[in-house]
DNA sequence: TGTACATCAGTGAACGCGCGTTCACTGATGTAC
DNA sequence: TGTACATCAGTGAACGCGCGTTCACTGATGTAC
């Protein structure tokens, strides 16, 4: 009970002050209303208070993949996608948390992020049961979840670059990162030049996009 | 002279502990045999210090942007790409601080890093000039971006997922990115479904890979 | 119902630590006469 | 050439701070008889 409440505050404190320095014993015990020393009786030392704020982040991201499952898998993975980013947009410090502080890398593999890592997984071998990606499953997530965690940690690193809107950004990423994986099985070998790769994009394109559409709501 | 022995040794001082934590001015002047206080002769105070650290890294890479402007567009841009990636893996706590430590959001615009993205522009806009990409050079310049850091980023911060080895890591980043770049300004509306998305995708796969390439060296 | 005791979540005060930073200083170097 | 002085990079010691952590404690709650 008052585990929760201090994990509840440890939230708070992270997104109020908006930087993981502010996630500290003493700090995440006022918050609670509690003493310092009372942080220690529900968790071993510090490290394992940031493990547990990082885990309700983790069951978090592991909600988003494993939901949606029904539909055109490629849409569905491109449904997932979506609700990462927006969830990382939403709680930047949190994510900053899970993804970025220095302990997190040289620490136990976390259990969490391998098992939303397998929802991901599935996602993608359901989409190359259409054949719409090929290759190896783990490459391909571990390819799509890169692409998603750079839009989000760089915005996140450099927000003062021109970014355009939250959902402009999201939709480009998921976008980018879902064509590209669909083509790059189809083009092994060198890169292509300019010229070639364009003249094909643009068949491409037409040939997918004269699809009657134009059905538009009259206004 | 001594200020450029204290930049080493912080160099030195990221590299070998592997976390930026270590990156005091108590041990950088113990790193360089001098007395604390002598950092003070040549950084107003720790900030100074790190955005001098960081100076290093973003003029590394903005070298790395600026380079290979010759030959078809779109392969100098995936040579920088790749490089780019290959210094953040080579070079992981400095990449560390750069993009990961907690100020570097809310510090002032670093020029630096608007610097190296102007000359990322620039190749994105020479790629524009021979249609492989079509749409906004800022926008697509951030995206390619975005999409270099989150493999890199993601696996320092996730070094415990099954990654392929760095080579293919990169090729896979620098050719994804490269080719859903190309596809987007393609494939503008609705996501197509998997089947439709497919079929065409082995379509402009085949069209474009049967140029004669299988002139092997004979053995 | 009443008493004695055990349990245990939470407390107040203190610990040692490494940190960034400051202070009066030293001692080598350069310069004016 | 010799002397007096200014300059200034670098020093040793100390400062205050917030941190994680520990300690003996308190006081409410539950239980045995």
């Amino acid at each position: 009970m008052l585990r929760e409440e201090l994990l509840r505050a440890a939230d708070d404190l992270l997104a109020e002050s908006g930087t993981e320095d502010a996630l500290t014993i003493r700090a995440v015990a006022a918050r609670a209303g509690v003493s310092t020393p009372a942080v220690y009786m529900h968790f071993a030392d510090k490290e394992a208070l940031v493990e547990a704020v990082c885990m309700r982040v983790w069951g978090e991201l592991q909600r988003i993949f494993s939901q949606s499952r029904e539909g055109d898998p490629f849409l569905a993975l491109g449904g997932c996608a979506r609700a990462y980013m927006r969830f990382a947009l939403d709680h930047p410090v949190q994510y900053r948390v899970l993804m970025m502080r220095p302990s997190a890398a040289q620490a136990v593999p976390p259990a969490a992020a391998a098992e939303a890592f397998g929802y991901m997984v599935d996602a993608v071998e359901a989409c190359m049961r259409t054949g719409v990606f090929e290759g190896d499953a783990t490459e391909i997530a571990l390819g799509l979840w890169s692409a998603l965690h750079g839009s989000v940690a760089l915005v996140l690193a450099q927000p003062s670059l021109p970014w355009p809107e939250h959902e402009a950004l999201i939709d480009r990423a998921v976008r980018v990162a879902g064509f590209g994986t669909v083509l790059y099985s189809r083009l092994p070998g060198e890169l292509p030049p300019s010229e070639d790769l364009a003249a094909h994009a643009d068949a491409f394109g037409a040939a997918l996009t004269t699809r009657p559409e134009r059905d538009q709501p009259s206004p």
